[in-house]
DNA sequence: ACCCATAGTTCGTAGTACGAACTGTAACCG
DNA sequence: CGGTTACAGTTCGTACTACGAACTATGGGT
């Protein structure tokens, strides 16, 4: 068989790989009632308040899916739009006390779960697992979606 | 900056990668017309058919989420839905002349742009990350969602 | 024959995502 | 100043995704 115990490219690792983590993040979401879209918005405002338009930037959400997922997390009482300080057309979306905590626990959850998934490789090769994902990552300027801590920086 | 630059751990390494990997899937999809779920069922059937019981493992889809991803790619005439020889009760998902051929370009084109990824690293890197995330893809069982070149096996 | 498990479908609900069209403010320019 | 253009977000209509509960129909055991 081409599949179990052969070698693999890199192509389908990744996408197979990312069918792995995919799964693994909706399952965690779902326990905590998110759906991963919510879960990932909390993930992204944790460090952090974003205005929609940026937002949709990190995302690589259309405005308009954007205006209805934070409409829906609103109503869910994890965020809340606030005006732009500095300007009066911005919108900024900024966790609510109840948000911040449920992105706190949805966060920690998740990591652990995804920390599970390299558990077969020994220390040194998930670092290089880490390092070589993180080059990837950084090359293609995929955005801060999932944040180191989650903390905002000191 | 905590970002640019830093170490990453492999929780985010491997979230965000996730991310990036499913953007490209997704926007290779839209360019031949099919939405992420759709391109993965057309990948999934590459190899050889299924039936919805086993689609449903494989997807990991509530049996009814199925029977309504494969009413509409049916509908688009990419499957077929055809009894299962040796169970009057089941039913064979396959792909149609047209499936298959779209399903090739689409596997073909998401190839491509996957392997675009990680193009910032050395063969041998590509090597090693390929090799560690085979053994975390092999480790967690994650089913063939995207075989290694879609052609039955000889 | 009866009962129970299995394979799929139907139905109702909620969420996701998009483009086109729209509102309202900012900023520029003559 | 007034007009135009750019930008930030929302609204609306459409199609798709995903689920659980309830249902149909066949298979297999006893």
């Amino acid at each position: 068989m081409a599949d179990e115990g052969g070698r693999i490219g890199v192509v389908a690792a990744l996408v197979r790989a990312t069918f792995l983590v995919n799964a693994v993040y909706a399952e965690s979401a779902r326990e905590y009632g998110l759906t991963p879209q919510q879960g990932q918005l909390l993930c992204v405002l944790m460090p952090r308040s974003y205005a929609m338009g940026e937002l949709s930037t990190l995302l690589r959400l259309a405005k308009s899916s954007l205006t209805g997922l934070v409409d829906r997390t609103e109503r869910n009482g994890l965020v809340r739009r606030e005006p732009h300080p500095r300007d009066p057309r911005g919108t900024l979306v900024t966790l609510t006390p109840r948000g911040r905590t449920l992105a706190r626990e949805f966060y920690d959850e998740t990591c652990r779960r995804v920390d599970e998934l390299p558990a077969g490789l020994a220390p040194d090769e998930r670092e290089v697992l880490a390092t070589l994902l993180g080059r990837m990552v950084r090359d293609n300027e995929v955005p801060i979606v999932f944040a180191e801590s989650g903390h905002p920086p000191d």
